[in-house]
DNA sequence: CGGTCTATTGACGAGCATCAACGATGGTGG
DNA sequence: CCACCATCGTTGATGCTCGTCAATAGACCG
């Protein structure tokens, strides 16, 4: 199969893009919004493609991320399931928008923002609310990229992902060490020697593949959490 | 004067809290808002403070932080005049916010937000702009902090404040070194120390007090954005 | 069974933090 | 008006955290 190598160093294939995506047929664009699957690797939006559509994830992950002109990356968040991701000001998204997995979305026409609340104020405080909270979780990662140890990046992503993903203290990760690594702000080999250490520290369990995470002592982690 | 001493070690006077500009006179609180006056090192919301306003600057310069529990600082913006601060959701404020410098402000009640919004469609807009327009910003510098070196990091800080601060090369910063360095994710002796490499480099001018910054060489500048 | 991708581990070094000292500045009170 | 003191910025010495480079092993797939 053809496939495109991304400045991060994966590859998707080449023929699944946003143009292939678009040229589903449509459905009603009210309120409801129109289903759309992308498989693991694919892209759903580039940086500096038309802001057309914001999107609402069903199920799976999504990543969004920023890339610097020499490849080094940053994923400011990922979605799941729930999440409304790739609102933006201005006529173009600013950031690149993937699936981490294979992910389920519904996607909304934006062009008439204002009159979409007008018509549905309940979307629209639902629009507001997932603006806010964004904001919100941006700000509290900004505290973690600029102030914490990678010791505490890892206790704070993993409380986390717990608290999104399961009401339990097992979870399985739904991305590679890559996209935490740049979603914290370090190395796969930082992850990866933080994760093992607090495995011998007896703060998490971890299975074989290393996707599987058990919470073993969530008061110590708490304690690393800020 | 009794002073207080924060947990940046910044010492503010105890009694110029929020409570003694709440007990100003009130003005209309349409879209108009009402106008306060805030001294330098003065508090004008704390986080967990009821979030019942949100504000415009005037003039003068505002910054939005949060503490880590050890009192670990991070900046997530400064702002300046005619930016929105305050937005949030839930009913509380998620950060602090203090007068960089002597700051003018526009107070706004948001109890009904949405209403608001109905009300004045316009202004309804330029809140949903200010708040997409924030979001832009934080996930722009989540990548600085994220993956930007010390002097990357010193280099956009610099272009970006003086994109805000004038349309020359020359201008005055309104905040310390410690406001920039827990902005940045640095110290202050980085930042000092990178500074100073700068001005050895050509890149820079640096006035006396260390406040005033000319931009001597924007293209190299413009070559460590990223 | 090769080839690729992912995760782990080790050795080493660089970038930045930490600790400490010092000069410059500005406000305050005698 | 000047001595005093707190604040702010700079600079130096040292060390640690985390990044870089490299090798290896397991998982998955055609």
């Amino acid at each position: 199969m053809q496939t495109v190598t991304t400045a991060s160093g994966t590859r998707i294939p080449a023929a699944l893009a946003l143009k292939g995506a678009v040229s589903q047929p449509r459905r009603a664009v009210g309120p409801q919004g129109q289903r759309r699957v992308f498989a693991r690797g694919e892209e759903i939006f580039a940086e500096g493609d038309a802001a057309d559509c914001f999107f609402k994830v069903v199920s799976g992950t999504v990543r969004t991320c920023k890339l610097l002109n020499d490849g080094r990356r940053q994923i400011d968040a990922f979605h799941l399931a729930g999440d409304i991701f790739g609102l933006e000001s201005g006529g173009e998204h600013h950031f690149t928008a993937e699936a981490v997995e294979e992910v389920e979305v519904l996607a909304f026409r934006r062009g008439q923002f204002t009159s979409l609340v007008h018509d549905d104020p309940e979307f629209g405080d639902q629009l507001m609310e997932a603006m806010l909270s964004s904001l919100d979780r941006a700000h509290d990662h900004m505290v973690l990229l600029g102030r914490k140890t990678a010791q505490e990046k890892i206790a704070t992503f993993l409380l986390d992902m717990a608290a999104r993903l399961a009401r339990t203290d097992r979870f399985e990760l739904p991305m590679q060490r890559a996209d935490i690594a740049d979603h914290l702000g370090l190395t796969i080999e930082t992850v990866s020697r933080t994760l093992t250490q607090m495995v011998r520290d007896g703060l998490i369990k971890l299975a074989a593949t290393g996707r599987t995470i058990v919470l073993a002592d969530r008061h110590a982690l708490q304690a690393l959490n800020g």
